[in-house]
Order: structure tokens, then sequence, then C-alpha cells
DNA sequence: AGCATTTTCGAACATGATTTCCAATTTCCA
DNA sequence: TGGAAATTGGAAATCATGTTCGAAAATGCT
């Protein structure tokens, strides 16, 4: 392979290295890799030959590949001991036209294993309808996959803990919350738990959180851009000194400041639709929780 | 704050608002975070006030990190929905001089994270909550595992046919179908689909179906055992000769003989409790085929 | 309601990153 | 071993991205 490109002359030896090395991946069946799992597979077989350089490069990319997504290709240069241009050059033997365009593999192998995006990947549907359904499905297993390490189990068993004490549980939660709300009613309802959905049929929302009482609790939930009325209400029962745990989104909720204990549920979305599995897992749990501490 | 600096007048007016910023972050005992564990310190502190387009910033940082990390500034922005200098101005309020330096904290948190360096696991503790919480989500995650190659998608185009075609939509549905219901109300509302929420206020059901026509159609949500009022309220609407599509989870379904069409969603639970995620996913899906069919 | 201040957007400019190109060096083959 | 071909490194050119700045818009206060 020659990089080297200086005349008509040069060119026409460079279409003949072009050729060769095209042929050479083409023979043995290796089309331009799409995705990081497909560029181990061709790293990995064995069958194609690096020089010293762009071996170099490979183990490199085998072996740091976060550094490489997000690096600089100087930086990558640097770290792999390897000139910037040879990275290009190894970009350009798998048919792409440069390394920041062969680096995207990279970003999109870290991005798709992160929270935030796991279990996204589904495979592409022609019918519109299903592959709007398999991306609400992707988008609801992510939500679901946030549920893991890093979950917040201590805040969640002081929830449980602050619920079970209540004498009466005003659930809180309006326009994207509501269906989560409505479900942790009924349950509660059906555990025994008593409880009441401010649902503000009426316009009484305010009126029904008016008679919260120090004995009881608010169980709000709520989400971004948090424009509903909940926090107003939550405001209320706050200043009625009924303790207030919070299901939302980020430590920007409005509710956050207002609650003795809040608790993260992000909820990924698909084409603006949002998921509400994970809240409703977690809504659930809550529920079973307190059902479990109140027959100790 | 201010971004502006014309001449040493402003100059002058731009330190004395830096330092009034920088007094203000000082006061507060935050010194610049050199972590993204520190800056998610300082913005869950809830001390800091942002204006409209910074918060939207911060909530974006805040729920996709692995974007921020792995993104340029146009495209985080463009993401974000806020205009790239926003992000500058964002980055400089916590005392970095440009949004490439600050995302390096995302970088930074991303590579630390990452298996390549990843420290030991934590070790599960054994926690009833937590069992609870991962059986919920296990239930959840295997209800939206059947929507796969045998989903009826035929059945499916057929309900969004009919439903786009409806002059009014009655949504219907009690008990554990109720959050679905409220929420496929609220997304066909926010999309501008008629429709009405048979929500039961003042026992008010049956009048409510009873205005049903024939250019209506009923959307029905009912999971076993059936035993709410939606098979009676679907039954008056059936009367009146409106049309009907179901999703339920069973052929044993009193609704499935009077549905034009109807569609199987299942769902699991965990120690009795339902996930609901599969038929939320099902019903988003529903929306925006409605949506798109009208749109055509 | 009016005015001062703050925030925002976006065009212009600056900077850094990426790619190209070629001379020097290394490798391979007869 | 010598010569052809391949590989490499690095400077220059090009491109894309990041930052600055100011007019317009929004917000807050009296």
């Amino acid at each position: 392979m020659s990089g080297a490109q200086k005349s008509s002359e040069r060119s026409s030896i460079d279409e003949a290295a072009t050729r060769k090395r095209g042929r050479s991946l083409a023979a043995l069946g290796y089309t331009k890799p799409q995705t990081y799992e497909e560029l181990r597979a061709v790293l990995s077989s064995g069958t194609v030959h690096f020089p010293k350089r762009l071996r170099q490069v490979a183990i490199f990319l085998w072996q740091h590949p976060s550094d490489v997504a997000l690096g600089t290709i100087a930086q990558v240069a640097e770290q792999a001991g390897v000139q910037p241009s040879t990275l290009v050059r190894f970009a350009q033997i798998f048919g792409y036209a440069g390394f920041s365009d062969f680096q995207g593999l990279f970003k999109d192998h870290m991005k798709g294993s992160w929270p935030e995006r796991a279990g996204a990947e589904r495979t592409a549907e022609p019918n519109a309808n299903l592959h709007f359904l398999n991306g609400m499905v992707g988008a609801s297993q992510a939500s679901l996959g946030r549920i893991d390490n890093s979950f917040d189990i201590e805040s969640f068993d002081r929830m449980v803990a602050l619920l079970a004490e209540a004498e009466l549980i005003y659930v809180i939660g309006s326009k994207r919350a509501f269906p989560v709300t409505t479900y942790l009613s009924l349950t509660l309802s059906q555990q025994g738990v008593r409880n009441v959905l401010v649902d503000n049929v009426g316009s009484t929302a305010l009126d029904q959180v008016g008679c919260i009482g120090k004995r009881d609790a608010v169980l709000a939930v709520s989400f971004s851009p948090y424009n509903s009325i909940t926090p107003d209400l939550v405001a209320v029962a706050h200043e009625r000194k009924a303790r207030i745990v919070t299901i939302t989104d980020s430590t920007f909720s409005p509710l956050v400041k207002l609650s003795d204990i809040w608790l993260e549920v992000v909820e990924s979305d698909f084409a603006g639709f949002r998921s509400l599995a994970a809240s409703l897992a977690v809504g659930m749990a809550l529920v079973h929780g307190v059902v479990a501490r109140r027959t100790e």
C-alpha cells in the first residue's frame, strides 16, 4: 500500500496499489465493517497481515477502545506511539475516508453499551409501525436497564420506611406521571394501604392536599419539564409539615428541595414518546416494600 | 452574568460580573469541579439557580452523560435544544474556559467506568427490596420481550387504520388498564387526535359511551380477570354500531367477540404485581401510527 | 408600565483537528 | 546485495469545531 501520489504517474501506481489492496480484502470476503463488532471480527480473523506500525495500531485499538472513542486523533496517535497519518492509513484500509469516520465505530459501540441506551438496539424494520414499536420497546428496555448497580437502594429503603409509617399516603402526579400514580394508588388500595389519589377532578387537588397532616405522607411523581401543578401541590404539603418522598428524573426538579427523600428514575423516549416502564417497576417495588414492612 | 466584552469599559464590567458570579460560587464553598461527581454534587446541591436555557442544559447533562462525552459541541447543543454558545456559557459558570475543557469531565467519567478500567463491581448485598425491584424489572423485560417476530403486525396495522378514520376515539379501560388508558388519552390529545377518556368520574361512564356513534371508535384496554365495567361499556358501544378495537391479554376476554379487531398483549407479573410495560409500548406505537396515517 | 439587567441566539472569527502529500526510511524479493 | 516497492513520519494545507461578541429578546424590579 502506497500513500504516495505525485502526479498522473503516481496516480496510476496508486490505483494499482489500491486495487491490489482492495482485492486482497474483497478476496477475503470482507466488506467495510459497519460496527465495532464487525471490525473486531476482521482483526481477530488472523487473515490480515499488518506491517509494523499498523499492527501497533491494531493492538492499541483492540486493547483501548474507550481511549479511541474519546480521544482526538492526535491523542490516540500519541498513546499508540504512531503518527496521526498512520491512523488515517489504517482507517483507509477498511474503506473509511479518514480516521474520524472510523472512530465513529468506537463511539457508537460505547454509546450503545452505556446505561442510557442499553437495550435500545433492535433490528431495523421495513414496516413503519413495527419500526416505531421496536423503538418504543427499546426505549422501555433502556429505561429498565438504568436500574442497575448505581441504583440508590439506600434512599429507596428509607422511602419504604417513611411511607410505611404514614397514616395516609397522598399520591400526587400529573400529565405523564398520572398513569404511574393511578397504578400506585390502585395497588396500594388493593394491598390495604390507605391512600388518596390526588387527581384534580373538579379542580379540587389543592383542597385535597389542604387536608394533609403531619402524620401523613406524600408520594409524588414528577418528570421534566416539571411544569404541572404537582410542585404547587407538594409545596402545600410541605407547609403543612407532611413527610414527602418523590420519584423524579433529575436533581433539577422543584420537588427535590421540598422532599425528605427523593429517588431518580430516568425514562428514555423514542421519537418524543416517553417510556414509563422503569417508574412503574420502581413504584410497584415501593408498594410491595411498604406492605412487607407493615406486616413485619 | 454577562458574556459581553466590548472594550476596556466592557472589560471592567465583565470583571465585575465575573467577580460577582465568582463570589457567588466561592461564597457557597464551591471550587471549579474537577470530576464529574463533583459537578453532580454542585448541581444537586440545589443552591444554584439557573435561567431557562441553562437549566435545560443542566437537565440534559444530567440525563445524557454519554452523549455529552462523545459528541461535538454542535451535536450536544442540538440534542439539548440550545445554542452552542449556551453550552459555553454553562461551562464558564463553573470556571471552565470553554465547553471542550468542561466536556473532559464527562470523558474522564466515561473512561473511568469502562470495562478496560472498571474497578471491582459492587458486591450484591442481600436486600429484600432490591430483590423485589429486580424481579419487577425482570417481569417488565419479559413482557417487552414478547413483542418479537410473532407479534401480530397485521392486526396492529388494521387497528391503526381503523382508529385513524374515526371521528372521535373513546378510550376505555378500568382498574389495572386505567394507567394505560390515561397515557393513551394524554398522548392522543398531545398529538391533536380527538378522544374521550372514559374515566367514570361521577359514575358517568355509561352516559359518556351512550353518546358514541357510527363514525366513532372505541380503543379498549382490558386485562384478566375482565371483571371491571369495561365489558359493559364496550357492549353499549357495540350496540350503537361504533367500531371497536381492543388490546387485551387473551382470547377469553369478553371484549374479543365485541371487537372488530383485537390485539393480544400479555404482561408478566412478579409476586402478584403486574407489569404494564408492553401495553404502554404498544399503546404509544398505536398513537404514533394513527398520527402518521392522518398526516399522509 | 417603563426601565434596567440578564439571558439568548447566531454570525463572524479564531483555533485546533484532520487530512494530504512527499521525502526519507524500511522491507521484500530476485 | 541491489533495486523496487512498501511503509513511515511529519510539514503544510484544508476543514471542522469551538469561542467570542453584540443585537435582540426575555426577565425582574420599582
